[in-house]
DNA sequence: TTATCTCGGATATTTTCTATCCGAGTTCAT
DNA sequence: ATGAACTCGGATAGAAAATATCCGAGATAA
């Protein structure tokens, strides 16, 4: 069971683009966190599928937020990337061998699909209670209150 | 995100062991449950690596638990089939690129690996305090308590 | 002692994830 | 108005991992 690493690149872009009114290329996205050009725009068109981030064309171009950062979750951010579908699947082997439960009889989910459900939903409720607004402040305070304004400097004065 | 789809599997094997004191072989199992005769006895050698269950070899050897089923928990199943690593794994984003910071001021993992481990953690919480008798009662009481008896008769009196 | 049954690790196949490239569309400068 | 440059978007190769399988090593019972 293991994540995406697109995930990660995700965050990041997205505590970044929270820095920014103006909109950041994907490339340049990708220069300031050290990965690879390509893949990391697959990612950002990922994101503005599930409409968290808007794309603007041309020559002034790139990505920004849809919303303030305080009202994206990291929970929406994750399944844009990984997919929203549980990590659990049941196949129903209560309905299969010699033992087999008649389908009309399992109206209920399977008791260890159950528990498993549980366990999803505990962990994406963790995640759904945080913003991105809330990682930026965390990393900033990290950094004892450089990291973000580095990010905004190097956003509007660095030129590639 | 995904989990292996073996995880399944074991877990309802470790409801069956835990219903018979004989050891029961992987072959039964597999009938029993309706999977991948071979595939199915590759998830059971992950449970006795880990130490969950025990295997006896020769003509009426098989799998049994090392443990009342009440003192294995359902976390420890998930893992020793899919593995102990957390999902999430930082490659230090913030280390690199034009803004790196110093791995030497980098002594606290970065703030978005706390809230995927934290997450993380709730998903574990939830699993760890569950045992595999829990779960045999459960399903025992989806069944109208027919369920467990079942089993132990199929496994004491068919024969392949 | 022999034959039969068990597990265990090493071996193919399929699927998924990772990474990349080139075309469609839009904006700005001329 | 025109052209050029820069952007995103989906379709295309490559790599890694999971899935599924087989046959040999070992132990028990007859």
């Amino acid at each position: 069971m293991k994540m995406s690493s697109g995930v990660e690149w995700a965050l990041h872009s997205c505590v970044t683009l929270s820095q920014s009114r103006e909109p950041v290329p994907a490339a340049r996205l990708a220069e300031l966190h050290g990965t690879p050009p390509a893949y990391t725009a697959k990612q950002l068109q990922a994101l503005s599928r599930a409409g968290i981030v808007h794309s603007t064309m041309g020559q002034v171009g790139g990505y920004s937020l849809t919303r303030p950062a305080s009202e994206i979750s990291a929970l929406e951010v994750v399944q844009a990337i990984d997919g929203d579908e549980p990590a659990y699947r049941c196949t129903e082997i209560r309905q299969r061998g010699p033992l087999g439960i008649p389908a009309e009889r399992c109206s209920r989910p399977c008791a260890i699909a159950r528990a498993m459900t549980a366990a999803q939903d505990a962990w994406s409720r963790a995640l759904a209670q945080l913003s991105i607004a809330d990682l930026a402040a965390d990393i900033d305070a990290d950094s004892d209150g450089t990291a973000m304004p580095d990010i905004r400097r190097w956003l509007t004065t660095t030129r590639s």
